[in-house]
DNA sequence: CGAACCCTTGACAGAAATCAACTAAGGTGG
DNA sequence: CCACCTTAGTTGATTTCTGTCAAGGGTTCG
């Protein structure tokens, strides 16, 4: 492992306050890879091995059904992954796959359980990590539910937008067939939507939005926090 | 509190491993009320005050945004809601309101927290139980993402079919409008969907759903253990 | 240079929401 | 006890939204 990544893990909240026993004892049990993009990290149905955390690069979770296929998220460094399958040693319910080309550590399930059990307070920022987990899918079904595709593309380039403090310009960090994925629909409705959002401030430029009237677009994605975040 | 009720909750997974001490301490704070139909439980973007835990009757999660409204998910007895809120001491990002007339048990959130921080049992427990949730979650978006209105109501009867034991013939617990909103659709559209099933091996007569020819009902809904569950 | 691949655009089809009218059931108050 | 009112559910007509299919432009990469 290299020097810069395990102080950045050890930041993680997950792990910044266990004892540094534990995390020194669960890293170096741990495996480090390098993949290409577009390799399987891991298939939904399979039964979890290890803990996987991004370093470097990007990881798509998507999700399948009936040849059809859906993105549910995107991780980018440093974050961990697929946590509550390890924790209920239950089938994954999502894939994963490298978008780029990405470091992923792999820490086996097994020394994960073990100090789990012996450490209170990896439990407890378990607990924490966990709930925010839920919150975050919650939100990401009230998003889904309550908005039309239009609007939650107006949304998202908003959030993206406050990312950047509230800049008036933001770059789609991926590809936009994923972003369509990652939203709820085709490629085509998202290109549609882009070019519909010029009517309420917001133009495309290749992979670079800009937000030509935030009142109006804000005026169609209502942001809220409940939905949107950031807690 | 009635006699039969303090058991059933310790029976729940999340109270079961806990210390009896612990547990008495944690109910004895506990406030029990009954409501009539339609009074709202608690309110979205509120903090949290109380674990809610259902005892008798039904609760509705449901949440809003910009005059919308969706039904996230029906509670029944005996059941606790919103711990990850309670959890994470943030916001609701949920409302609940009774069904019918409930009765409602209120474990005030500080009492969870400290028995929480020295019950390493209790913590257990409060992480498989949020794992579970979170896989909850995601299995809805999988669904809502993946599957048609059609498909999501045929795999609903499935599902109610599955839990009552592959009965031929299932009965809708909850209203039609409840249910068209938890699926993700308006009343009209499950009122059609509903008909459309006919062809689709599925027959409604009222409250009551008869699955005339399973095969083909299964074709259209094709369940997955990584949708429906049980897991 | 060619072969993928992504993105866009157009035409069309299908799905689902909306608007409106109507029925039936249940509850209320005279 | 009945007329009335409210509400859930259904159905029809229509619009809106979104997906599908097909084609073409542009880019990247071997």
């Amino acid at each position: 492992m290299r020097d810069s990544e395990l102080p950045a893990i050890r930041r993680l909240p997950l792990f910044r306050t266990m004892s540094e026993e534990n995390f020194l004892s669960l890293t170096s049990a741990a495996y480090v890879q390098t993949f290409p993009p577009q390799v399987n990290l891991i298939e939904e149905g399979a039964l979890p091995d290890f803990l996987h955390i991004v370093t470097e690069g990007a990881v798509e979770m998507f999700a399948g059904w009936n040849r059809r296929e859906t993105t549910m998220a995107i991780v980018r460094p440093v974050s961990t992954f697929i946590l509550a399958a390890c924790i209920k040693d239950a089938p994954y319910l999502m894939s994963a796959r490298t978008l780029e080309r990405s470091r992923i550590i792999l820490l086996p399930v097994g020394d994960l359980h073990s100090i789990f059990r012996r450490d209170p307070d990896f439990a407890m920022a378990t607990v924490d990590e966990l709930a925010a987990c839920y919150r975050g899918v919650v939100r990401q079904t009230k998003n889904l539910k309550l908005r039309s595709a239009r609007e939650r593309l107006a949304a998202y380039i908003m959030r993206k937008s406050a990312e950047a403090g509230d800049a008036a310009s933001v770059v789609l960090s991926v590809e936009k067939r994923l972003l369509a994925s990652f939203l709820g629909m085709t490629p085509e409705s998202l290109s549609r939507a882009m070019r519909s959002l010029q009517d309420d401030g917001a133009k495309i430029d290749g992979q670079r939005v800009i937000i030509t009237d935030r009142a109006a677009l804000e005026a169609l994605a209502r942001p809220s926090r409940l939905i949107d975040g950031p807690d």
